[in-house]
DNA sequence: GGCATGTGTGGGAGCGCTCCCACAAAATAG
DNA sequence: CTATTTTGTGGGAGCGCTCCCACACATGCC
């Protein structure tokens, strides 16, 4: 494909080196050289083999987004394309082409794994949010991948972007006590991601607050899916909470519908607050009241930090902390 | 980053070459040399350096899945993710590396283009639907891109993999004269597609079957948002229609909230049939009834076709058309 | 036996870059 | 005006593979 590096020199009566360096912007070159070079270059529409500057310089300017097994089962979660646009726009502004690795099947983790990340393909990767179980990130530390983590990870070494998760939770909980609202249910996210952990902790805290304590059975865990959530609710129904802070959006929905499948009304019967505010949320009946987290910046800034990293103008471990921010409409009442 | 070939072959008290052999499968090399050298390869880990695999053999082994600038806008639609999961799978199952490209700010397009495409990156690339009008797709002939399209594309050299779209408007307008609805609408998605221009055309051809007019008050054009279906919706009430076949379901959920905004209520007032069939579509309020079209498939097929092609397994052209299905729940009443 | 054919192995060349060093010419210093 | 530094340029080596050819040796056939 293409022109050579050596055909462009011949065609502008220089060396190699010469137009490596014009396409390098290297100095030591006069400005008529570097001025018939560049108009050579675009005249042909001349682009540097990647794999031979990768060869040469072993670095390829791929960054990878990769989105762990236990991670993929809620892949159609619209967090997902969102995520991905705010990696996709800050790789583009680097000029970092972008890997995605759903890693899916079990059985060709392996094959996947020495694939994706001991071929030298990748400058770096972001991890979308993972499990606390999954042995991707020790591995990832003990190849010496740079790589930077979508939600906080309990580990010295691992550089992370996350958001306030336990504000968030807390903020939502403080919100719905504000309303007069008294037995407050929760559905987490399932108890081996982060995430979950510290919007519970949210939850945990705003009653605790108000010296109320956590009743157990209010507490249902979910996995972030809409049936999910739906199945959740089902089951505090019968503990008849006046209000539940559900950790994630998609789960809220599937907790609506079993609210009106039981013949009750939001927010008269139950109360709802949410977490995340997708797209959708301002829209449905009605209007979740939710957190917002800035998902798209998470993604952005993740591949930021990670381009800092790479490009050795950031120390590790970097972490970074994005503000949630209480979105109050009409799924919890009292307005 | 790890061994090398040659620190292999030592190892094995063989050459580079035999090593090279064994990995990528060559017959003529023996027995238990061929196992020995796999027994070194595994137990250190080793995987061949893709830069340098690459340089020698012209080929890369990622395909990328290419998201034209025009339809970005749309790119949170759950549409996307689904699509992904396809050709990732696809990808897998292949051992092909995949590059995400999200063609978004125009002005970056052409530095983009180049980096993508001729930097010898890519061995082929899916190309999401695009609108008639995307400079992408005659620049990607000219430029001998191996690729394939997911939605058909009226030029005689490319190849796509689409759904009947046709065929599935029409079922869905079949269905609502069926139900004995008369003046039935349409909300069609941006025209310059030519998925939406073959829903409108199935629309078309249902109530010609019946010896209906078109009209023309009844047709309003949207833009596969929610927003886009709200507002489509809030000009077609003027018209008092009994029906609405919308040509996505995201744009449904937008119809039905202005329908509900309007105080009417669905199917009663107004019966509405989608077209994607997305996960959420069979639990809103109510059950939306539409055309399922199999989108992971979709992004799965486009890509085995494409790895066909790649391979010398297919000639081109290849088109392959999938079926779709009509999907009834309750949005359009009569059950 | 002789010659063709097949099998297993090793080593050179080359893919298209970057990086380093050599070197001429120009600029500066003493 | 010579010695030293700076600037601009060219060419060799090497990144880690694959592919081709050379070659030793085993096997087949008449």
């Amino acid at each position: 494909m293409g022109y050579t590096l050596e055909e462009i020199a011949e065609m502008a009566h220089v060396s190699r080196s010469t137009v490596s360096r014009v396409i390098n912007g290297r100095p030591n070159v006069s400005d008529d050289v570097r001025k018939r070079v560049w108009k050579i270059i675009r005249e042909v529409g001349y682009q540097p083999h990647a794999a031979a500057r990768s060869l040469a310089t072993n670095r390829s300017n791929i960054l990878a987004l990769i989105i762990p097994e236990p991670v993929t089962r809620i892949f159609t979660d619209p967090f997902f394309p969102i995520l991905i646009k705010g990696v996709a726009d800050a790789c583009n502004e680097h000029r970092y082409n972008l890997m995605l690795s759903l890693f899916t099947d079990r059985n060709e983790q392996e094959e996947q794994y020495l694939r994706v990340l001991k071929s030298g393909t990748l400058d770096g990767a972001v991890i979308a949010s993972t499990t606390l179980d999954d042995p991707l990130v020790p591995r990832l530390l003990e190849d010496q991948v740079s790589f930077v983590m979508v939600g906080s990870y309990p580990d010295d070494r691992v550089n992370y972007v996350d958001v306030d998760n336990v504000h968030g939770g807390q903020m939502a909980v403080e919100h719905l006590l504000r309303l007069g609202y008294e037995n407050i249910a929760t559905i987490t996210g399932p108890m081996n991601m982060k995430a979950s952990q510290d919007r519970f902790e949210g939850y945990k805290k705003a009653l605790e607050n108000r010296g109320l304590e956590v009743n157990g059975a209010l507490v249902v865990e979910g996995d972030f899916t809409e049936q999910g959530g739906y199945a959740a609710m089902k089951k505090l129904l019968q503990e008849k909470p006046a209000a539940v802070f559900v950790a994630s959006d998609t789960m809220a929905f599937g907790a609506a519908r079993a609210i009106r499948d039981a013949g009750l009304s939001i927010p008269e019967d139950v109360a709802l607050v949410g977490f995340d505010d997708l797209p959708v949320s301002s829209v449905t009946v009605p209007p979740l009241t939710t957190v917002r987290q800035p998902i798209e910046r998470l993604g952005y800034m993740a591949t930021e930090v990670l381009v800092d990293i790479i490009q050795g103008k950031a120390g590790e471990p970097q972490r970074l902390m994005l503000p949630t921010e209480l979105v109050v409409r009409q799924s919890c009442g009292g307005i």
